[in-house]
DNA sequence: GTGAAAGCGCTAACAC
DNA sequence: GTGTTAGCGCTTTCAC
């Protein structure tokens, strides 16, 4: 299809060498030449083989990612600030994602470092056991994981810190005078986020005095809400007043499935969910919610990545603010104390870990 | 890092052409040399450097996608069924978006190119007048279009019938006794679908006797919609009592500012978006919309460019089939005829084209 | 069935 | 300043 640099150099009478030095700026080439050569390539419209380039430099200036999926808008939006500062360091990338299926991690890692990404940058199930990044870490394979917890091991990450926001979630429930809380929650197995989320949830609820909240763990892949929660409001007098759910995609799916089973929300229950996506704002009620920065998590990641490559050092986690969103989604518990209102709620969610 | 194919070779005490063959499964090898070269491969954790191949045999086995932005659910679903039909099909994608910045066109798909992607799945700003599909096509460079129009050149492309549906969205407004329709749409300039959908929704309502609806372009990005609308609402009187929206995420916008300007939807305006993304109909109204098949369109696009790989000829554009979700965001129009209530709307939406 | 060797497009010594 | 040449990791004739 293209011109190589070949018949560049024969075009403008030149060797390969004296095109290879001006397109790359590297070593001085006579004003006149440079000149004959442009107009070789400008003529032949060539563009250098980046394939090429890479076999001889053993640099692709590409960097592989790897996350759950793009259906959902919080790893979306992140890809979607990986890819903006990856252009801006002129990175290329080369995409796939698991369909939350954590046996596809190893693989799809496999196939992107045949391609030699230079790193990656990755969502897995659980940074604490996982096979991927034990071969990545055996081979010295530079990555920056996203919204995984921080590890023992020391594994690089951006994310938020999910106990603290958990803790604080259910700090704030019980706040609005809540009493009987619970989780519903995707495969714990499958997230090591969301555990974290939990760990914070139930040690706060129990901290302020409440039994251990039940957890409802969800095939949050084709989900049958109404289902799944059917047996947990089963009885009114013991159902759960509020509900934390461990991602918003999933809160939305529980706000619909409550009102087909004659709950209101926050009226009857309250529920909150996490990420913050864009849409939890346009929603009636207004999705309650941790907010976490996700597409500065994607650029920060980025940076990392490069920084790491340009052999800089760096710390483990990178753990960015989350925020609460109080919508309307959650609100005052209706039961217990119908005298007593509670005052106006406000609560900027930082944490100050 | 990794052991190269000589490495292998010396291991097993072969030729690497004799472990090329085996890896390839190219040519015969007796079979107690094949077990020395598996067991040297298996040893030295062999894995063949993609880039190395794709120099000796001029395939890369990758794929170029280039879209708007990912912030766009509507676009993230269809890079979530390239994926998905690219990874069955054994390519690795490169990926990259424009952020609606249709000058980044060309120099984005070039980038792709120098690392030899064997042709290209995108959506440009307008596919009839493209600087960067004329050098697509001057170059022979295989690529097919998503969202984008059928053009009289014969692009090919993967989308819905957006006339069609345009026509359709002002046909139901009219039955449902909207006399003022308005349309709300991105700038024109910048998506051939948006005025495709404007050309079919103005011809209907002027077709059923209504004057030409007003079109109000507005800044997709960064949007003011408070301050977009108020001018077209101001008067009352003569305000539309319908608008037809050009994506679902600017009817959300719009739904918003119309609430904050204080007038309730459906009550006392119609909203309708297109795009049929998922979180629309878990909005309060939920979100009457033109539903496009994303994640379809996504994966027919790619086998559709898998095949123009495989040498096959194609029709230039697949029209996929489109769906009228009425959500409640629509209704029927109050002023008008108070004394005729509509009857329950049915309306499934299939176009005949 | 196996090996030797050329070559894919480029960069980087190394000469001149 | 410029040219020659040896690779980078692999596939693929062509011999044997």
């Amino acid at each position: 299809m293209g011109a190589t640099i070949r018949d560049v150099a024969r075009d403008a009478g030149v060797s390969v060498a004296t095109v290879s030095r001006l397109i790359n700026r590297t070593g001085r080439v006579r004003d006149d030449t440079a000149r004959r050569v442009q107009a070789a390539i400008d003529r032949l419209g060539f563009r250098p083989n980046a394939i090429g380039r890479t076999l001889s430099t053993a640099r692709t200036r590409t960097l592989g990612v790897v996350i759950p999926s793009l259906s959902n808008p919080v790893f979306a939006e992140a890809v979607a600030g990986i890819t903006t500062e990856a252009k801006a360091q002129g990175y290329t990338l080369m995409f796939t994602s698991t369909e939350y299926a954590s046996a596809e991690e190893q693989p799809l890692v496999g196939a992107l470092l045949d391609y030699q990404v230079e790193g990656l940058i990755l969502t897995v199930a659980d940074a604490a056991d996982s096979p991927v990044l034990d071969r990545l870490d055996h081979d010295a394979v530079p990555y920056v994981l996203i919204y995984n917890q921080p590890t023992e091991r020391g594994r690089p990450t951006v994310t938020v810190d999910n106990v603290t926001a958990g803790r604080e979630v259910a700090g704030m429930l019980v706040d609005l005078g809540h009493e009987r809380l619970a989780m519903v929650s995707g495969r714990l197995a499958a997230s090591d986020r969301a555990r974290a989320r939990r760990d914070g949830f139930v040690a706060e609820a129990t901290a302020r005095g409440l039994p251990p909240p039940r957890v409802l763990e969800v095939d949050f892949v084709d989900l049958d809400a109404d289902a799944a929660l059917a047996p947990l409001i089963a009885d009114r007098a013991t159902a759960p007043t509020a509900l934390f759910c461990s991602n918003d995609l999933l809160a939305i799916s529980v706000i619909g499935a409550l009102g087909r089973l004659g709950l209101g929300v926050p009226g009857d229950v309250s529920v909150i969910g996490f990420d913050g996506i864009a849409v939890g704002a346009q929603l009636h009620p207004t999705l309650a919610t941790v907010t976490q920065p996700s597409r500065e998590m994607g650029r920060v990641a980025t940076t990392r990545l490069l920084a790491r490559l340009a052999g800089e050092e760096a710390a483990a986690a990178t753990l960015l603010p989350h925020g609460l969103r109080l919508g309307e989604s959650a609100g005052p518990a209706a039961k217990p104390c119908p005298a007593a209102p509670q005052t106006p709620f406000h609560h900027n969610g930082r944490s100050a870990s």
